[in-house]
DNA sequence: CGGATCCCGGTTTTT
DNA sequence: CCGGGATCCG
């Protein structure tokens, strides 16, 4: 099959795709067709010649690697093409497992994610004695944070400290030295964190002639996408990577830049052309996705943002409906809100894929979830709660990685405090032994406490069974779950659902034939929530953190808690950078849109110590109302009557006899209709009333 | 050692 | 108002 580039692609995407040779920035607006350009570019550089081993894709997630590379693939007819493909911090892994040594990193190494972390940094903390009352230290969270954040953006913990944690100033030094034993700890117990990936990649490259010539000699064509959210250090390891014939290629949108948190910075978009002053700049302005009643809104929200590449979205899609603007009750409402009007899209044929509801933090998303559940629709949820955070699931991990990495004192520590009788005093002792002795196994066989404690001896069988079943780690998961369940029985009564996910696990782990790559890959890429497992595709709703939808796009996109202190978080409205941030952030969720987009927000909402109050729409949607220009809908009744709730469709014309709830006056039964609004609710604590069914939120709970 | 209790503090986003 | 974490007690 050949492919006709020049049918396929707009000149701009065409010129991207068949750059021969030197450093090329592709500014993508959303929409763009940034990631066709991508796939595009890999089968075009394939059908040169180049061999498709030199080639190196960094993306944002592996998903996005993996789908561009199998896309590219089907291009090309083939199955599979063999171009490395993977995200920053998965080809540091990979490059440092193979030249780490020249550097002196500890091989094999374990990968810590932010929970081991934390985990570390409290031990640390209790250790030097900084967790009394009165001290007020930092916690855990919160060192982690300074830690990162201070790797990640190349600021001084001093330096942090004083700009965005004031009130820690007091601490700075114990701050400080809590660092420095958790690096000392790292190092010792062969322990690298997310940022150490990323720092001792970029000092291979820079310290080891030898390794960054293998390395940049074996990797020819080098395609960076989402550059916008690159850090110092990603930026500095591209540079090198670059090496001699600096064919780099790195894509990206500096108005959809979001992840300043981990150190992203868009100014590396505006500081590629300097660092390689060869650069051919491209832009891709022509959206190709949404209609231009939401490239309006869109554009309009980003309008006030001072970056520096700025493009204005265009598109042929003309007509659509307009977007909308709703003020709901309450939370409550708002939920009832969306599922009245996914429901009425479902019924004009829409498939529940095509749907996406968005929200900044994860947690705005709980009442809906429940919401969605009892009324019986299937829906993916991305962002939050991670699989591989539950306390189970690390806790069978951590068998895993001392068996690869006897060091880790962290693994050590978890998994004896979890056998009765051992507390912090005779882990410490125990984990000497292991590792001291000549093996793991007879370390722990030389325990003088090993006959008091019975199943510290079954731990001990366990090692020597896992030592003697190589190659597959899924097997040794399951001699773990084996050990481990009559523990998991103990701590936790929902051990059956506990179980099931353990079971995931397992599975999980079959794809892998060494446990190294296991534990790697698992922490560098963790699995998605559970619930998206056996569930057909075409029939869930996506429910996501804008973060998470990165990349992606809907027919209809419903954004929810769209008011301030909400959207823009409340932790961002003092800092003037944070909230251009949340501002890229709504511009987002706004451009996944293809054709439907609702914006929603409270009128009153909880909030902690206040109780229920009023809430003010978020400051970019109220702009939008205020210009009132016609591509936003003004609050009206005409512009939200297609969400408006109607209980009376959905059941059939008639609630009588129903039990609902009402989230002021409580549970209670409907008596009767009055008109085709109003409804009368005997309450059980309230006696009667009438309530009208526009605005009253109430939930059916039983039917 | 491990469970119970009580108190304060404070909320995001992810590799 | 919930949960992490410090402290207390058997």
């Amino acid at each position: 099959m050949i492919i006709q580039y020049e049918k396929e692609l707009n000149p701009a995407q065409l010129q991207a795709v068949t750059h021969t040779s030197g450093p090329v920035l592709v500014i993508a607006g959303a929409g763009s067709g940034k990631t066709r350009t991508l796939v595009y570019r890999v089968a075009w550089l394939v059908e040169q010649g180049v061999e498709p081993g030199a080639i190196l894709l960094l993306t944002f997630t592996r998903r996005a690697a993996e789908e561009m590379l199998s896309r590219a693939a089907r291009l090309l007819d083939e199955h599979s093409l063999g171009v490395e493909g993977g995200t920053f911090h998965s080809f540091a892994n990979r490059m440092l497992r193979l030249y780490g040594d020249r550097i002196h990193l500890p091989t094999p190494f374990t990968i810590l994610d932010r929970g081991d972390t934390e985990g570390i940094i409290s031990w640390i903390r209790k250790d030097k004695g900084l967790n009394k009352k009165e001290l007020r230290f930092p916690r855990k969270g919160t060192l982690a944070s300074i830690f990162s954040r201070s790797v990640n953006t190349g600021a001084s913990p001093e330096e942090l400290i004083s700009q965005r944690y004031d009130h820690l100033d007091l601490f700075t030094q114990d701050i400080v030295d809590v660092w420095k034993e958790y690096t000392r700890h790292k190092r010792q117990n062969a322990l690298l964190d997310y940022d150490d990936l990323l720092v001792f990649f970029s000092a291979l490259l820079q310290e080891d002639e030898w390794a960054r010539q293998i390395i940049t000699q074996r990797y020819s064509y080098i395609l960076v996408d989402e550059f916008q959210d690159t850090n110092h250090l990603q930026a500095d390891i591209v540079e090198m990577l670059g090496g001699g014939n600096q064919n780099i290629m790195a894509v990206g949108d500096d108005s959809q830049s979001i992840y300043s948190f981990r150190g992203a910075r868009f100014q590396n978009m505006v500081e590629f052309p300097r660092r390689f002053p060869e650069t051919t700049i491209i832009k891709l302005e022509q959206n190709y996705r949404s209609t231009q009643p939401v490239l309006d809104i869109a554009n309009k929200v980003i309008a006030e943002s001072p970056t520096p590449y700025t493009k204005c979205l265009f598109t042929e899609i003309s007509g659509g409906p307009e977007p909308t603007i709703t003020a709901a009750q309450n939370e409550h409402h708002q939920s009832l809100l969306v599922v009245q009007s996914i429901a009425n899209l479902l019924d004009r044929g829409v498939r529940p894929s095509e749907i996406a509801v968005l929200f900044r933090s994860s947690f705005h998303s709980f009442d809906l979830e429940v919401e969605l559940g009892n009324r019986g629709y299937s829906f993916v949820k991305y962002g939050g709660f991670k699989f591989l955070e539950l306390a189970h699931i690390k806790d069978v991990m951590a068998h895993l990685r001392v068996l690869a990495n006897r060091q880790d004192a962290y693994s050590w520590r978890r998994i004896l405090m979890l056998v009765p009788g051992v507390g912090m005093s005779r882990a410490e002792n125990i984990m000497k032994s292991a590792v001291e002795g000549a093996t793991l196994v007879e370390g722990l066989r030389a325990c003088p406490q090993l006959d008091k404690l019975p199943k510290l001896k079954e731990l001990t069988d366990l090692f020597a069974q896992m030592e003697m079943v190589r190659g597959n780690p899924s097997k040794r998961v399951e001699l773990v779950l084996d050990y481990y369940q009559p523990l998991l029985e103990a701590a936790y009564d929902d051990h059956p659902k506990r179980r099931r996910q353990l079971e995931e696990l397992a599975a999980l782990a079959q794809r892998f034939t060494k446990t190294d790559d296991f534990l790697a890959e698992v922490t560098l890429e963790p699995p998605q929530d559970e619930r998206r497992y056996d569930m057909d595709k075409d029939e869930a709703l996506t429910l996501s953190t804008i973060h998470s939808s990165k990349g992606l796009e809907w027919r209809a996109v419903y954004i929810i808690w769209a008011a301030e202190g909400w959207f823009p978080s409340g932790l961002s409205v003092d800092d003037s950078e944070d909230l251009e941030e949340e501002r890229r952030l709504l511009y987002v969720a706004v451009t996944r849109a293809r054709e439907w987009l609702y914006i929603l927000y409270p009128r009153m909402a909880y909030k902690r110590g206040e109780g229920e109050v009023w809430t003010k729409p978020s400051r970019y949607i109220e702009n939008l109302t205020q210009n009132g220009q016609q591509a936003c809908a003004p609050l009206s009744r005409k512009g939200t009557s297609d969400l408006l709730l109607n209980l009376n469709i959905k059941y059939g014309g008639s609630l009588t006899g129903k039990r609902v709830n009402h989230p002021t006056f409580g549970a209670g039964s409907v008596m009767g209709h009055k008109g085709t609004d109003n409804v009368v609710v005997k309450f059980d604590s309230k006696g009667l009333i009438s309530l009208n069914l526009k605005y009253a939120p109430l939930t059916i709970i039983e039917e």
